[in-house]
DNA sequence: GGGCACTCTAAGCGCTCGCTCAGTATCGGG
DNA sequence: CCCGATACTGAGCGAGCGCTTAGAGTGCCC
């Protein structure tokens, strides 16, 4: 059985560099189930149950539940700040860089949005060394969206009084969008993130 | 005791009209408990804890753990609906009233932080028919600002190429400010309300 | 003062939870 | 042909869960 990147499911898969496979299957699983129910509403028996296993085979793989709601939040955390890495870092204006920021963010948290639900929501049930991991992670996320801004303004491209609000403000919109988005609407995952691009450019005063 | 409309821990009282007493007690004790660890690891001897009570004094006054969340959630849904329809009902120009209803949405979140996040971020923890009344509630709370923002169109003072998306987007973003809202952090719920007016105003086109 | 309605508690029932452990199947190396 | 290592299962432990029940305390009407 080969490991492609890609599965028939719909939803691609970061989860290549988890091994093996087994621990790979109950990841998934677990980015379902915690997805769909909540971390804490989700039992091992049905992680294990969806990965095809029984529920004792879990704890070969991981320490505990939390150990696998950690490695989830990590990996997603990395992949978040690697898209974000990438648009940042391409050349053109400070506008085009912006807007191929939000949009590749916000496709990434429509089109994964199992994965970013368990990323973005599940922060709490972290314990304190986790989540301070995380929050670590999710600082530079932060910092890279802001830059770009700070780049604008100092170019004389946008018109933005509170630099670190707006930065705020454009990063909890284009989160919200795993709350929200749903894969049977109206919408694909690149409609949001063009609209999204288009409103975020109106709030920091650069013109279309 | 007389029951005041406020009380000296910083949350103001929506909850005045669940009576009696000790069902109020045990309700805001809820609010407190669900926000900080969600509904799921929310036990029921932390909340009648809370409220200084026994385990089974809870079940006099609720039939369940979840009527709490569905009495707690469509009690903060009206609040939230009765913010918009004062401020969409008031006298102005769209851009006007699109301002003051988000200030006054975000400043209910940001406020209220406790009692939104709850009502935002519980609601697939409640059964099939309390969901569906409560879902019902938000599609009035979008009509609301969709309202406004077609007023704005038509009155030729916005410019907005996607209404419905554009109206999903504000909401969104006032919403999201539950989650991320700090008490202790340096700005104040007004200071967030007046940020994100701007914003708004900004994203649907609206010179300043 | 007796009866009743209301409010609350102590105790605990049945259940499911996260997690453990003894034992089994499989397989490559000697 | 046996060995140890690896991956897994069946059974189940102690704990804590939502919720129930029997009964006690309190105040109000007659």
């Amino acid at each position: 059985m080969s490991t492609a990147e890609e599965t028939a499911d719909g939803e691609p898969q970061p989860w290549a560099e988890v091994t093996p496979d087994a621990a790979r299957r109950l990841l998934v699983a677990a980015v379902e189930a915690f997805a769909e129910r909540g971390y804490h509403a989700t039992t091992t028996r049905d992680i294990a149950g969806r990965a095809g296993m029984s529920p004792a085979a879990l704890y070969i793989h991981y320490k505990t539940k939390e150990e696998l709601l950690h490695r989830i939040s990590r990996i997603g955390h990395e992949k978040a700040l690697d898209i974000l890495r990438t648009a940042a870092g391409r050349e053109g204006s400070p506008a085009e860089r912006l807007a191929d920021a939000v949009s590749s963010f916000v496709r990434w948290h429509a089109g994964g949005r199992t994965t970013a639900r368990v990323v973005q929501y599940e922060l709490d049930s972290l314990g304190p060394d986790a989540r301070a991991e995380i929050i670590a992670l999710r600082r530079r996320v932060d910092a890279e969206v802001r830059t770009i801004i700070e780049d604008g303004v100092a170019a004389g491209d946008f018109d933005v009084p509170d630099v670190p609000g707006t930065t705020l403000a454009v990063l909890s919109l284009c989160i919200d969008v795993a709350r929200w988005f749903n894969v049977t609407g109206p919408r694909t995952p690149e409609m949001v993130g063009d609209l999204y691009a288009d409103l975020v450019l109106r709030m920091v005063g650069a013109g279309t």
